[in-house]
DNA sequence: ACCTGAACACCGTTCAAGT
DNA sequence: ACCTGAACACCGTTCAAGT
C-alpha cells in the first residue's frame, strides 16, 4: 500500500472528493490506512507531495493532433482546461505545484514543440506557450473557485457563468496574436 | 490603533517585510501591539483581512493615459504589474482575495471601460480584460515565486530571468489578438 | 525497509470575561 | 466599544523506537 505513486493516487482521490483544503497529510494517512508521519519516509515534505499530484493530474493530457499549429494550440488548451476541469481545485494545486519547482511534468512542452517547429524562435515559442498557459489555469482557477463558493452556499447556483464562451474568447485572443507576432 | 484600515496597512507591512508565508493573525496581532483574537473584532476572518489588503494593494494603480485604447490597455498591464511587484508575494495575494469574492477593487474595471468605449460590447470587454489580468497576474506569481525560492536558496540568484521580456511579448500578443477580434 | 508514538511549534477561530 | 485569556480543533514536521 506504500509506494510513491499509490500515496499520490490516493492524495487524487482525496483532492477529488474532498478538495484541497482537506488535502492535510493527515487526512491522506487516514485514507491509506497509515500514520502521518509514515508519509515523510516516501515524500520529504507536503510539497514534493503535491508535485506529485500536478505531475499525476497533467500526465492525463492526450498527445496533440496534427495539421496546423494553430488547431494544435488550440487542442492543447481545450485539453489542458479538461483535464484541470476533471479534478476539484486541479488548477490551483498545479498552479502552486509549478511555483514549486519540484514538478516533472510540464504542461508547456507539447505548445513550445509545436511552436518550434512552426518556425517561432525558442524563446518566442516558449513565452507564447507560457502566455497560454497562464491564461488557462487563470481562467480554470476562477472557475473552480466559484465553484466552492457555490458548494459553501454563499453563492447562488443558478448564475449563468459563461465560463466556456469566456475561455473560448481568451483562445481566440491568443490565437490571432500569435498568428500576428509572425515568426 | 484599531480601525479596519490601520490593520490592513499593518499587514501591508508585515506582508512587503516578511512575505505571505509570514503573514498569520498571530504575527499581525504582535506587530499591532495586540492578542489575535482582537482582530477578529474588526474583521469576520482571516480572508476578509487579505481582500482588504488585495483592495489597499490595487487602490495604488494610476489612472490611465488618454489616447488610443492600445496604449492605455497596455499601460494599464504594465502599471498592474508594478503594482504587484511593490510588495512581496502580491500577485498570490491578490489572485486569492480576487478568487475569494470578498474584494471591492476589481484591476479591470479601467481596462472594460477603455475597452467598451472603443467599440468592443460589455462581453468582449469583460472576457478580454479578464484574459489580460490572469496573463498579469501569473506571470507576476511566476516572477515572486521564483524570488522566493532565491531567498530561500534553492535557486541561484544568477540565472538571468528574462522577465520582462517575456512579460512585454505576452503584452504583444494580447494586444494584437484584441485588435483582430474587431468590435 | 517501512511504520508508530509522541512530541514540537505552530495555525485560524470562538467566546466568556474584563475595561 | 474594544481587547484579553483561555481554550478548541486543527496543521506540517521530526525522530526515536518498534517490526
Amino acid at each position: 500500500m506504500a509506494d510513491k505513486a499509490s500515496i499520490a493516487a490516493a492524495a487524487l482521490i482525496l483532492l477529488d472528493e474532498q478538495g484541497l483544503a482537506e488535502l492535510s497529510m493527515r487526512h491522506l494517512a487516514t485514507a491509506l490506512g497509515v500514520k502521518a508521519s509514515a508519509i515523510y519516509w516516501h515524500y520529504p515534505n507536503k510539497t514534493a507531495l503535491l508535485a506529485a499530484v500536478s505531475d499525476a493530474i497533467l500526465s492525463d493530457a492526450p498527445a496533440l493532433p496534427t495539421g496546423g499549429w494553430g488547431l494544435a494550440v488550440r487542442s492543447w488548451m481545450e485539453q489542458l482546461r479538461a483535464v484541470l476541469l476533471a479534478h476539484t481545485d486541479a488548477a490551483e494545486l498545479v498552479s502552486a505545484a509549478l511555483a514549486s519547482g519540484l514538478t516533472t511534468v510540464d504542461p508547456t512542452t507539447a505548445p513550445r514543440a509545436v511552436l518550434q517547429a512552426a518556425g517561432w524562435s525558442e524563446l518566442d515559442a516558449r513565452w507564447s506557450a507560457a502566455a497560454m498557459a497562464r491564461f488557462v489555469l487563470g481562467h480554470v482557477a476562477a472557475e473552480q473557485a466559484r465553484k466552492r463558493l457555490i458548494v459553501a452556499a454563499v453563492l447562488p447556483s443558478n448564475t449563468d457563468p459563461l465560463d466556456t464562451a469566456g475561455f473560448r474568447h481568451g483562445v481566440r485572443l491568443l490565437l490571432a496574436g500569435t498568428a500576428n507576432v509572425l515568426p
